[in-house]
DNA sequence: TAATTGACTTCGC
DNA sequence: GGCGAAGCCAATT
């Protein structure tokens, strides 16, 4: 059955896992391109749930360059990261401007 | 069915 | 700069 929900939930990991390697992208822009741009929290709880394989959760963080949760093993989230290329710190991702995936439908002035 | 929780986001103090 | 509260959406209990 296509439930909203279950639609909602296919949608995030599908966009997830076009993310490309080396990039990422914020729960906020998942859920803006799964069409709830507010539906940032039940991102999470999509990728929580993820039981579906392929699906890089470690390329999506919490806005302004953060990392998040991923379980709460950030420590392993942030090594991820690292291996695609991308500059972490112990809290947030320092080039993180320039490797965020740009999948939003309007641009933010 | 209703209420609570959760890997969020943003503004205010 | 750090902490708290409010708002939004879906899943779970």
């Amino acid at each position: 059955m296509t439930s909203d929900a279950d639609v909602f939930r296919r949608r995030v990991i599908a966009i997830v896992r076009r993310i490309p390697p080396g990039e990422v992208a914020t729960y906020g822009d998942v859920a803006d391109a799964a069409g709830y741009p507010r539906a940032a929290r039940a991102v999470g709880n999509v990728m929580k749930s993820c039981s579906t394989p392929g699906v890089p959760c470690h390329r999506v963080v919490a806005a302004g360059g953060r990392l998040g949760g991923y379980g709460g093993n950030e420590s392993l989230k942030r090594a991820l990261l690292r291996a695609e290329g991308l500059a972490v710190t112990t809290k947030r991702i320092t080039n993180f401007a320039d490797r965020r995936w740009r999948n939003r439908r309007s641009s933010r002035p």
